[in-house]
DNA sequence: AATTTTTGCTTGGTATACCAAATGCAGATA
DNA sequence: TATCTGCATTTGGTATACCAAGCAAAAATT
């Protein structure tokens, strides 16, 4: 072989993909097997959604299908998914791209997930079980009481499960796999909004709202306040996009 | 099902060059190139809403592949497309299979959609362009005019496409495109249910009304009545199913 | 030296070959 | 006769081979 030349980003994924291998035989005969490309798809968007596959990233076929131990045809399956959930970007002749959101595009599906959440809140009051309730309040103190995290992963992740779990109590199997569509597609750019001290305070507060109306089983209050909640966070959201880019202007 | 035009041909000598020819000459200049399964998923789609593959019919890959003039492949990718969208169940070692939604999975579909249209009455009212807004109301005449049209299909696709104009001129790609994935999967069950001239009747009301608000840009107006149409169609839709059911009970 | 052409690697897109699991039918057996 | 078993067929799932297009660097031409 003579000298390769690594074209783009030669790096290969730190995690070794181990966990893919095909062991069907082990596989008790009962359990649902998944597809390759639905697990591939959820390795990929574990990866973007924790930042190792930074906006902007290419994806290349080959150099990811042999990273990750499989061949192209089950990986490019799992680049549909996530094309078509949005995640990353697919142009004939070019790599894959994670795609990096414009705050327009971050406010137009900001505001679709604040419709989302407001019925999810309308009809969380008439679907939700009182355990379910409660749970979601308990996840609520957890936040009070990690408010101080300086883990900010952890008290993100905290508040992400609040939110799914509203959703879930619907029992909506439509809206809630919609819903996590665009959940994970804000996933990355409502944690860099999130880190901001006050902005924690102020969704506290929110949140506070939310399941106060949730154990009165309020409609009106829990879908405006769900709905309200994701509106003031175009406003966030804003203020690290515009940060962002005094960043990169700064730079060069 | 015809052969379908390849965005890159690998030279099949069962292909008649004359019809690459027609194709490439009826090519729009610049933006042609679609990836073979997206294609096949058009096609697909078409026949699902049209009832040509009614519910519950088999999807066999080998024959609807060899149908259409292309390989597994492709025409799997646009069926994975189909199954992201609700329209096709996959599973393991069985045929794809057009989806055949209960009332129950039906009426969350209907929920959903209803949310999103609402956001998109009060998106439209600051988005929408004067001269959108006299296409939708041109729209509008056009059904009343219509409205003894004893053609079902034009009607129901003129009743579709008052919406579609609507959610289109927010200009809100993310919603455009969850709308129209909803709008896919409800579509059979909403012709099925507009039938009934009565209801008809009642949709030219609700129509009206969103009409009226959208040139008066009253944005509660419109968002409510967008969002109450699809409920009230939740009812409509219900005397389908039990229809239904009477005549499966009475046929056994 | 500047510009155009060539070339050779890269990329993704498609077709095909192969495999494993499920399903159904035929034939053997109790 | 009823049932069980095993083979064959059909299904979807995966891996691989091949192809055209794009791009960039090198080379040839002016």
């Amino acid at each position: 072989m003579g000298p390769l030349r690594q074209c783009r980003k030669p790096e290969p994924f730190s995690r070794p993909p181990v966990a893919l291998k095909q062991d069907n035989m082990i596989d008790l005969p009962s359990l649902p097997r998944q597809r390759l490309g639905e697990q591939i798809a959820d390795v990929l968007r574990e990866q973007i959604l924790l930042g190792q596959l930074p906006p902007g990233k290419n994806i290349p076929e080959r150099e990811t299908a042999a990273a990750l131990g499989v061949s192209r045809t089950p990986l490019r399956e799992g680049l549909l998914v996530l094309e078509s959930e949005g995640l990353i970007e697919m142009s004939p002749s070019k790599s894959p791209v994670v795609a990096n959101p414009s705050f327009v595009e971050v406010s137009h599906l900001l505001l679709v997930q604040s419709a989302l959440e407001g019925l999810a809140g309308e009809c969380a009051c008439d679907a939700a079980t009182q355990d379910e309730i409660d749970r979601i309040e308990a996840k609520h103190r957890m936040m009070l009481a990690n408010v101080e995290e300086p883990d900010q992963i952890k008290f993100f992740q905290i508040d992400m499960s609040f939110h799914e779990a509203i959703v879930a109590s619907t029992k909506n199997p439509s809206l809630i796999k919609t819903h996590k569509q665009y959940h994970s597609r804000l996933w990355r750019v409502r944690f860099l909004s999130a880190r901001d001290r006050s902005a924690r305070d102020k969704a506290m507060i929110d949140h506070g709202r939310i399941a106060e109306g949730l154990r009165l089983r309020d409609k009106e209050q829990v879908s405006g306040e769900m709905r309200d909640h994701l509106r003031r966070a175009i406003d966030n959201v804003r203020i690290v996009f515009s940060e962002e880019e005094a960043a990169t202007a700064s730079d060069s």
